[in-house]
DNA sequence: GCGTTCGACGCCCTC
DNA sequence: CGTCGAACGC
């Protein structure tokens, strides 16, 4: 910070800064700019309008973006809090934070407006609630509570959900979220969804959200947008106040967001937006990659800056990466160069199933960890396994279990969504706000309490006749006598509890919202109330005693009961962090995290989605196999789009590691509990063959080659069969044969590589002439002549045929 | 009211 | 092959 104490500009007046600030010459010579290459210090320095910088992977764009910060507050053109900084994850908001306040001396929470969208939107929209028809105390709902209220709504609308799923319409509901429309703004053939009844059920859903009290995720965009579109007075406070809005992951931005920047980017004009359009991978959740397509129209005179050195990766992994890219026909297009030298090609593994290859990545990562090939031994923290879905997950979990390899799942089942944490969080949520609704049905019989699904309707009614929550209802319920027996005393000391524990919380005063229309307050109430009327700790403690949720694990004698037990704790906890109950349920909302911090080496598993922004020295892409990677569902719904963006996906996955790439594919994977034989990807073929090293097994190209030289199916095989091998011959790629061609070397893949790449000799069966055998595609047959790991077989349908023998089994072993 | 069994459906990715 | 919800029996 040392760099940072003498601001040349301190002694100037103010209207001398603003002189200098206008004028672009000399620029103070911070040592952190010295860091910076011409194109990242360009981006820092343009101050003053729209700024696009369009940054590769691995370019450094974080660091510009920190240092345009930093640069922006030690130059005194803004103070901390008239920035705002918007990022799409919880995570990169943290690094951001952490690393500014390292630039500034420690003072992370200097900057209020450093957030995720949905953080911010938050923090506006308590302020501004009842603009929105909402209280500032409003509950977020995740997606488990989303679903349970449209059902009751589609329900109410008398539509079977059998036919008319609540998911689906989440997802419509969302689509138009995401784009900013509100039920009146559905037209068209909009309208049309769900049964002709979509836009109908989305205004009687956003009803029963306020009358909840009660937001989802998209509404915290959708009422800020409205809002600002509706109040230009709210609108221009906030003009006012973020003299520079800086945006990282540009091409991740939805409609709604979209509007959101533009309409605060008004004011001052100064909006600094950080994309690469190439990392685009979030299109089917409503991002536009119109929108970083569109910037320079958007905001006229915008200065675009292009990050194109890439730190990250070796020569062999740009190439790769880029190769794969340079395929996707909507693009700016960037061509990123490294100084770096040497290092090993991508290397390409085939393998006969999803479990080899999880046995056979296991064994590379161990052989990573000694170190080979004169390569340094590594941790396994340099490792990642980067899959396209999350179900791949699941054989490198098993396998690593039964080896007793270390590894850590990313955005696996996570741990605010298991049951017993999402029950005891509505009991949190019912001692804050006991009115609400959705916690109240949840836990009412958890425990049991005799009150099931009977009491619970009776309830409903009596607040629907009331007018009345089911809280209110409740009471009434109790009042009246409108239960029997044994449920009604469990009603009364259900209702009762949660009244002790609710005034225990209310001890403490709400936040107040200070008005600060002067633009340049900070926020009066992030300060933590100095003295506690209570003990939050002790409270969900109590909580979570008195209502009998431990004791119902505790008296669970299943497996599973233990680990919940654990959970429970490892959850109050998570309290420790916290200055009340409320704020923990706002942070969990948006967090969503597990954020125990595991110790100890691990590997990371997880989706190449989680991985974007990440980087490891050695990489793994299991699973490139048609219709799993590139996803058939993302090519079925959007087609040329879709593909498209799975390309992106494979680019940014490649990009991902620094040193060591490797990707691979297996013949067979079982899907829906059925085997099936997959295609190689076609982003294989796509990868320039000068890059890559090709470390198969010859034989396990069959499934592959074998097309090459018979020339498709002829006449066997099932019409599935036949469809998919029309799908491969049309893209049957020379880039494949090039490929095998160069990369190849007759044994020496065996040789070299003596571990399971193939099936070990004992699993590749010898087959005698005259054997009855089966084969994936072409099914039973008669061995009618064989040499070497080639096979001639008399296929009962699909006639004579050469095939390679690591594709054919017994036919006693058929499955 | 609670526990069990059977059948449908799904396996993308998420703030 | 799992998981979840509805239907059934106690």
């Amino acid at each position: 910070m040392s760099d940072f104490d003498d601001d040349p500009y301190e002694s100037l007046s103010l209207s001398q800064r603003a002189m200098m600030a206008a004028r672009p010459a000399p620029e103070p010579d911070f040592g952190y700019l010295g860091d910076l290459n011409p194109a990242q210090r360009e981006a820092v320095e343009t101050f003053d309008g729209p700024v696009l910088m369009l940054a590769g992977a691995g370019t450094g764009k974080t660091k510009a973006l920190i240092s345009r910060i930093a640069h922006l507050i030690l130059t005194h053109r803004a103070e901390p809090w008239q920035i705002l900084a918007v990022t799409f994850t919880n995570k990169a908001a943290r690094e951001m934070k952490q690393r500014i306040g390292a630039f500034l001396g420690g003072d992370a929470e200097g900057m209020p407006w450093l957030g995720t969208f949905h953080a911010i939107c938050v923090k506006l929209l308590r302020r501004h609630a009842e603009l929105a028809g909402l209280k500032s105390n409003f509950t977020i709902l995740d997606t488990d509570d989303q679903i349970r209220l449209l059902k009751q709504v589609i329900a109410a609308a008398d539509m079977d959900e059998k036919r008319w799923p609540a998911r689906q319409l989440a997802g419509i509901i969302d689509g138009w979220k995401n784009r900013a429309l509100t039920p009146e703004r559905v037209t068209g053939a909009e309208t049309a969804a769900f049964n002709n009844r979509g836009s109908e059920l989305y205004a009687a859903y956003q009803a029963r959200l306020r009358t909840l009290n009660a937001v989802d995720f998209g509404d915290l965009l959708l009422h800020m947008v409205t809002i600002f579109q509706a109040h230009p007075d709210v609108l221009a406070l906030y003009q006012r106040r973020f003299k520079y809005i800086l945006v990282d992951e540009y091409q991740d931005t939805n409609v709604a967001q979209y509007l959101w920047l533009r309409l605060l980017a008004q004011g001052h004009r100064n909006i600094c937006c950080v994309g690469d359009d190439d990392q685009s991978i979030y299109g089917w959740r409503g991002a536009e990659v119109g929108n970083i397509l569109r910037f320079e129209k958007d905001f006229p005179g915008a200065k675009v800056v292009r990050l194109e050195q890439n730190y990250r990766s070796t020569p062999h992994i740009l190439a790769a990466a880029s190769g794969l890219i340079a395929r996707n026909e909507s693009r700016l297009g960037k061509t990123l160069w490294t100084e770096t030298e040497g290092g090993e090609k991508v290397r390409l593994f085939s393998y006969w199933d999803g479990e080899e290859e999880a046995r056979a990545i296991g064994e590379e990562i161990e052989a990573l960890q000694r170190g080979t090939r004169g390569q340094p031994p590594r941790g396994l923290d340099d490792i990642a396994i980067l899959v396209r879905a999350s179900h791949q997950m699941r054989a490198f979990e098993d396998r690593f279990l039964s080896i007793g390899l270390p590894y850590r799942v990313v955005g696996g089942p996570r741990f605010y969504e298991r049951l017993e944490i999402r029950d005891a969080m509505a009991y949190f949520r019912l001692a804050v706000s006991p009115d609400d609704g959705l916690a109240f049905e949840r836990v009412v019989n958890t425990p049991r309490r005799g009150l099931g699904d009977k009491a619970v309707q009776v309830i409903h009614q009596r607040a629907r006749d009331g007018d009345l929550t089911m809280f209110m209802a409740a009471r009434a319920v109790v009042a009246e006598k409108l239960i029997s027996g044994k449920g009604l005393g469990q009603l009364r000391q259900f209702c009762e509890m949660i009244e002790r524990w609710h005034e225990a919380v209310i001890a403490v005063p709400m936040p107040v919202f200070t008005e600060d229309d002067d633009g340049v307050l900070i926020e009066a109430d992030t300060g933590a109330p100095e003295t506690p009327g209570y003990d939050h700790i002790r409270l969900a403690e109590q909580i979570l005693e008195e209502s009998g949720y431990t004791a119902m694990w505790l008296a669970d004698k299943t497996a599973e009961a233990p680990g919940r037990l654990e959970n429970l704790k490892e959850l109050v906890k998570a309290l420790e962090q916290f200055d009340n109950l409320q704020g923990f349920l706002e942070h969990v909302a948006l967090i969503m995290e597990n954020e125990s911090s595991e110790s100890g080496e691990k590997v990371t598993i997880m989706t190449l989605h989680a991985a974007k922004g990440l980087e490891f020295p050695a990489v793994f892409l299991p699973g490139w196999e048609e219709g799993l990677f590139p996803s058939q569902r993302a090519m079925d719904e959007t087609g040329q789009k879709g593909l498209e963006e799975e390309r992106r996906l494979g680019y940014v996955g490649i990009t991902r590691a620094e040193e060591l790439c490797t990707i691979s594919f297996a013949g067979n994977r079982r899907v829906y509990g059925q085997w099936q034989s997959q295609l190689p990807s076609r982003f294989i073929d796509e990868l320039p063959a000068a890059h890559v090293e090709v470390q198969s097994a010859p034989g396990l190209y069959a499934g592959r080659q074998s097309r090459g030289y018979e020339g498709g199916f002829g006449g066997g095989g099932g019409s599935r069969l036949e469809a998919r091998a029309a799908q491969a011959d049309a893209y049957a790629s020379p880039g494949w044969k090039r490929l095998q061609a160069s990369g190849v070397q007759p044994g020496a893949a065996g040789a070299s590589r003596p571990r399971a790449i193939r099936p070990s000799a004992s699993e590749v069966p010898e087959f005698a002439i005259g054997e009855r055998v089966f084969h994936q595609k072409f099914g039973y047959g008669e061995v009618i002549d064989a040499e070497a790991d080639t096979m001639v077989i008399e296929f009962d349908k699909a006639g004579t045929k050469h095939v390679k023998s690591a594709f054919v089994r017994p036919a006693d072993k058929a499955d």
